[in-house]
DNA sequence: CCAATGACGACTT
DNA sequence: GAAGTCGCCATTG
């Protein structure tokens, strides 16, 4: 398999700052390559292969926590953004709004 | 080879 | 603004 497109799935995920959070479309956007489903198809290798990634920094446009199924816990991925900082409720990031990180920024802008 | 299936998202009603 | 529809694209049956 072509590990390319993961390694700039994943490049990207590693730098979103902690406290915040983004989504696969932003990801997938910013890259210019693939599409908002490829993104979570790679994110959840990255599990698979348990990989340094934190993966649960990345939820889908409405801020729900659509990828907890594939941690090793259902509860996991919401346990993780709680313990940096964000507040988690009804499987949905609270005031996701505000803390949107778009790619965009990692480049100082 | 064709159909269904997703860690999704934009668009239309 | 919620719900339904369609496009997306690799993987699986």
């Amino acid at each position: 398999m072509n590990t390319t497109y993961f390694e700039a799935v994943y490049d990207v995920v590693r730098v979103i700052p902690k406290g915040r959070v983004t989504s696969y479309g932003a990801i997938a956007d910013f890259l210019a390559l693939g599409s908002a489903r490829m993104v979570g198809w790679a994110l959840r290798q990255s599990l698979d292969e348990a990989l340094p990634i934190p993966a649960h920094r990345v939820v889908n446009r409405q801020g729900e926590l659509t990828g907890r199924l594939h941690f090793s816990t259902p509860t996991r991925m919401a346990e993780l953004l709680i313990a940096e900082g964000s507040m988690v409720e009804d499987n949905r990031v609270v005031e996701f709004k505000t803390r949107y990180w778009h790619p965009r920024e990692m480049l100082g802008i």
